[in-house]
DNA sequence: GTGAAAGCGCTAACAT
DNA sequence: ATGTTAGCGCTTTCAC
């Protein structure tokens, strides 16, 4: 079948059709399409009409080659399809597309030859911002160097990183803090060995965490144990594997602190597999607060973690730098994150550890 | 904190410099950098060295514009923090990174006049080809028609719809067979009264599902009940409604076919609050094959469903189509889908349905 | 095998 | 308030 479409190929309308219409020049046309003040309303009524009876789509490539401008935000992250970063996606594309911007998007999948590849594109595609959460092996930043040369910003969200000498805007959480809210919490219902099980170190989202989580155990008077970090993909294989982890240790952890939902889950999962009761025996706190968290039994005590704002959030701080023809001022946005308390950490009351 | 940025902003290199440093003009340049098979070897490679070492990267509008396509897919669907569509999403990135082409995507949130606006943007950015979800309430397809007049390739992807006169290519699964295959599966499991909880019968795969869903029926001599159909929106609160609907019911259903897990997922944990038995007093299907699926208690029964080998076809398919000089030929990919069975749909034995 | 020249469609400085 | 003109950076036809 072929369709109709290969046929009718015909010329575009420009700017030049509509001011031989009109008998205007070009220029007025284009400033017409563009809302110029210096415009007399009628006139610029009359361009609009005729435009769009016209069939007219303004040519972006010729108005972006000759502004320098793409109104286009590059968006680089590790993974599509996570729900927290999809949501943070979602955000963002909301409130880029109200502010008349595209987005252009691409996976690192987690590999750093990936993302440098993929800054590349966004830099020849003449993005007029870029908003990156990093590769987990991310350790080098100089991939970044030719934007911020150029004065394109960057902002960085959720996945960052410091880079002495340059300066972007971050937008995050606390991580430390959070990762010592769910420690805490633990410690108060009564867990004395908590195992921490997160992904790559390298990345500030769960070392700060773990910073976090070492902090709590300090104000518990509880020495922290090595043995009770558990690095591994946070994927639903890691309940499996932390499952493992867990039988292998001489003395059973009483507390599960998992560094996202799907983890925390997997692991649930199959402790009540195994029999062991949560959160009597183990207590488990997850990360993120994703829909799953309230529906599995027990429901999943979790910290919320604002995905989709962080989004918005870090697309407008971006709209705003580029609006700004003032130098540039970097900030770092932190969001609120809060501990949500369910069932698979609450013990009646805190108290000793059960045999 | 003023970042350097704002201080160096200098011109950028193009094929002019590059001429004028090597003593060749601006087209031997450009045929250079694009391996133009007219140019002798060591010229090639003299200009690309060159243009590395300067710092060189292409104004792909200027590229763009003399060449009057973009390398650009524009994608747009219901909703980006969606598991199933973040999976075509992912499986697009890939699939077209890979290919060298761009990627802009925007959502229509579920509604027409946002989807028509999104068409808009597209077209004006001038989208080699476009892939499109529909949102639920699109009956009216002409926001489709303005790629099509300029020979611009349009597949639908999932949620698709038929416009006489009109061609475009589709992936998709074969909902009704998948709804067959469901429901199918309850009544071979004794189930006789099965509720099915949909989202807007306007959209293909919910309407297909159901004729699936009463095909089965008829297979097994039982009347259609248009009472057990019941069409909401399938997020988490679907559960609530879901049930509210089934106490108002004179007979109670045995079996539940959810179109998607998570409202499946959100009835099961109604039902057990409410103290039905899953699968014994009513067994659950969903749709999607979602992690979640595998997690819960009891296992869901559901429909494998390949979102990122969905996204990957409908992308390498467009690609095909742009590379192809020839008339554009429409086709349609019906991916297979599968039947998962896990625990929320298994009765012990088939057998007349519980008291 | 390489160069000259025109032009893609738009915008903006300058002129009126 | 509107027109003239030049040029953004690239590709490509035609010429040699």
């Amino acid at each position: 079948m072929v369709s109709e479409s290969s046929i009718t190929r015909r010329k575009e309308v420009t700017i030049y059709d509509i001011a031989k219409v009109l008998n205007l020049s070009a220029s007025t046309i284009s400033r017409g399409l563009n809302n110029h003040p210096a415009l007399r309303k009628e006139t610029i009524q009359k361009i609009m009409e005729t435009a769009i009876s016209m069939g007219y789509q303004q040519n972006t490539f010729a108005s972006n080659l000759r502004r320098n401008r793409s109104n286009t935000l590059g968006v680089i992250l590790p993974r599509l399809d996570s729900n927290f970063q999809s949501s943070v996606v979602s955000g963002m594309e909301r409130m880029v597309n109200q502010k008349g911007f595209n987005l252009i998007i691409s996976q690192s999948r987690e590999s750093v030859s990936k993302e440098i590849a993929n800054t590349s594109t966004m830099f020849s595609s003449r993005v007029d911002g870029l908003l990156i959460s990093l590769a987990c092996d991310t350790c080098n930043l100089d991939h970044l160097d030719k934007f911020l040369l150029k004065g394109i910003p960057v902002i960085m969200f959720d996945r960052v990183k410091d880079r002495p000498g340059f300066q972007y805007s971050k937008v995050i959480i606390d991580n430390e803090r959070a990762g010592f809210d769910a420690t805490n919490h633990l410690l108060d219902q009564g867990c004395r060995r908590i195992l921490y099980v997160c992904d790559n170190l390298m990345s500030n989202v769960y070392s700060d965490r773990l910073l976090g989580y070492k902090k709590a155990l300090r104000g518990h008077q509880i020495a922290h144990d090595p043995e009770l970090t558990f690095v591994n993909e946070l994927d639903e294989l890691s309940g499996e594997r932390a499952l493992r982890r867990l039988l292998e240790l001489k003395h059973r952890p009483d507390g599960i602190f998992a560094a996202n939902d799907t983890s925390a889950v997997a692991i649930i999962y199959r402790l009540k597999q195994e029999g062991i009761r949560v959160p009597e025996d183990i207590a488990v706190v997850g990360f993120n607060n994703t829909h799953i968290s309230r529906i599995i039994d027990p429901s999943l005590t979790t910290i919320h973690y604002p995905g989709d704002e962080m989004g918005e959030v870090a697309a407008s701080t971006m709209i705003e730098m580029l609006d700004n023809e003032n130098p540039v001022i970097t900030k770092t946005v932190v969001l609120d994150h809060q501990l949500i308390i369910r069932d698979s950490s609450l013990r009646h009351k805190p108290g000793p550890v059960p045999a």
